[in-house]
RNA sequence: GGACAGGUGGGUGAGUUGGCCGAAACCACACCCCUGCUAAGGGUGCAACGUCCAAAAGGCGUUCGAGGGUUCGAAUCCCUCCCUGUCCGCCA
């Protein structure tokens, strides 16, 4: 959530800077029009509160005087039925700025380029050399076929389409990256958290998923909770409602989860192979801070998703998400792309966002700061995508005769 | 899932014949003083959010699990929901 104030007080740089999101901007006039209003309202309201209250107290001791008090009910009588009027007013006034308020996306950082969609990203560096073969790379799906290590058919039986079932060696890979991501992650300072898979509304809101994404969660029926998309969720609202000590930030945290996606507006994208699933499993970065560490945590975690991937002898490159591909609360974010031979091309493994204080504001996380209440940093990053990243093992590290090598520092793991 | 008991500030916890309670006391914490040697004594401050004020001080409003209701007035009464504890049932 954006913060009010700003936009009564400084409506142009708002503007102006969520034109890189192509935020319309006639809903932030009409945000700023209604919270001027609501001001108003309560402007005329409380002290009309203020003479109920103090009246009501009167009346108390006047009764226990023995005085007269027929003239101060009747007074008091009128008196609520006012209150009562501009507080409906009010009321709805909140209510509508609430609902406005909360699904107008973050502010862009000043780092971040303009760019209409992921073909405006930047590029900022590549790490690794992708390996040159000697025969023509597979995709993953085509090395499956004689390894037997991933069957999608009988996920889809299992479930529906987008599901797979992982065998084998794929099923002892995966979890020998998740312990390995864990463990590495770990050894830079991040704690590692399990945290529950199904979360509830207050929760998604927080972080942003809702309300305007509902149709992207799968929701429990006949219940207010939903499964999580990425364990950022559940881990951020970890200190949702919270005022934390400043010498405690920042909060490194790091935990695996599995992460369930509708992918409602993905229609005939990515359908073959592993790469776009209702359910994955993803090792997440979760911190909080204060608003003067965040960038240099923002780097760190950058750094430890990149290292990983690095370790992993993965070729990967860093892109800066421009304005028009960046997600809703994201001030800023840095995809890292890994080299897939199979597929000639890079593809999104990890996505480190800063949201600076608009997670926190929704969540109400704070910390004290000699004696005031500020608004914490979030950020989160995958580090990694665990499915994405055994593709990229099996595409990368794969041998002319359709077996694939494992990269060294996963050997300890298997 | 059933029965009973409860949900108050950072913690424990008083408050339940509605008004003097946004809230005693204790603990924790912060600052100050005293004392002087390792163990204590005294004082002050200490819920959040919003709003007024240039700011501080302070005033006002809202909030005692959430939402509604009764009332001039509700932490206190009524209703609904959520949660916690205990016992029972079920179960990895």
């Amino acid at each position: 959530m954006l913060d009010i104030k700003l936009i009564q007080n400084d409506f142009d740089t708002v503007c102006e800077k969520l034109r890189k999101k192509k935020v319309d901007e006639a809903l932030l006039e009409q945000l700023r029009t209604l919270s001027l209003e609501l001001k108003k309202q309560r402007a005329l309201l409380e002290p009309l509160q203020a003479e109920q209250n103090a009246k009501s107290k009167l009346f108390g001791i006047y009764a226990k005087e023995g005085k007269n008090i027929s003239e101060l009910k009747e007074e008091l009588s009128q008196n609520k039925s006012k209150v009562a009027f501009i507080n409906d007013i009010v009321k709805e006034l909140e209510e509508k700025l609430e609902a406005m308020a909360l699904v107008v996306p973050n502010m862009p950082d000043d780092s971040v380029p303009d760019g209409e969609d992921e073909n405006d990203n930047v590029e900022i560096r590549k790490v690794l050399t992708p390996r040159v073969f000697n025969f023509t790379p597979k995709e993953h799906w085509d090395i499956d076929i004689k390894q037997n290590l991933i069957d999608f058919e009988r996920g889809v039986k299992l479930s529906k389409s987008r599901f797979s079932v992982l065998k084998n060696e794929a099923a002892r890979l995966e979890r020998a990256l998740i312990n390995y991501m864990l463990d590495f992650n770990r050894s830079r300072g991040f704690h590692e958290v399990a945290v529950p898979y199904i979360v509830n509304r207050e929760t998604l809101m927080g972080t942003g998923q809702l309300p305007k994404f509902e149709d992207d969660l799968f929701k429990i029926e006949g219940e207010e909770l939903f499964l999580i998309p990425t364990a950022e969720v559940p881990v951020t609202n970890l200190y949702r409602d919270e005022i934390l000590n400043k010498e405690d930030l920042p909060l490194k945290m790091t935990a695996y989860s599995a992460c369930f996606r509708k992918e409602a507006g993905s229609a005939g994208k990515d359908t073959r192979g592993m790469i776009r699933q209702h359910q994955f499993d993803k090792v997440e970065l979760v911190c909080i801070t204060t608003p003067e560490q965040s960038e240099a945590v923002f780097e760190e975690m950058l750094t430890c998703a990149s290292e990983l991937l690095t370790s992993l002898g993965l070729p990967h490159r860093h892109l800066m998400l421009c304005g028009g591909d960046l997600g809703f609360g994201a001030s800023k974010t840095v995809d890292l792309e890994v080299w897939l031979p199979g597929q000639n091309r890079y593809r999104e493994i990890s996505s480190v966002s800063n949201t600076q204080d608009f997670q926190a504001r929704r969540a109400k996380i704070r910390f004290r700061d000699d004696k005031k209440n500020r608004l914490v940093h979030t950020l989160n990053g995958s580090s990694l995508a665990v499915g994405r990243t055994l593709i990229a093992i099996m595409e990368n590290y794969q041998n002319e005769d359709g077996s694939i090598s494992i990269p060294e520092v996963l050997k300890k793991y298997m």
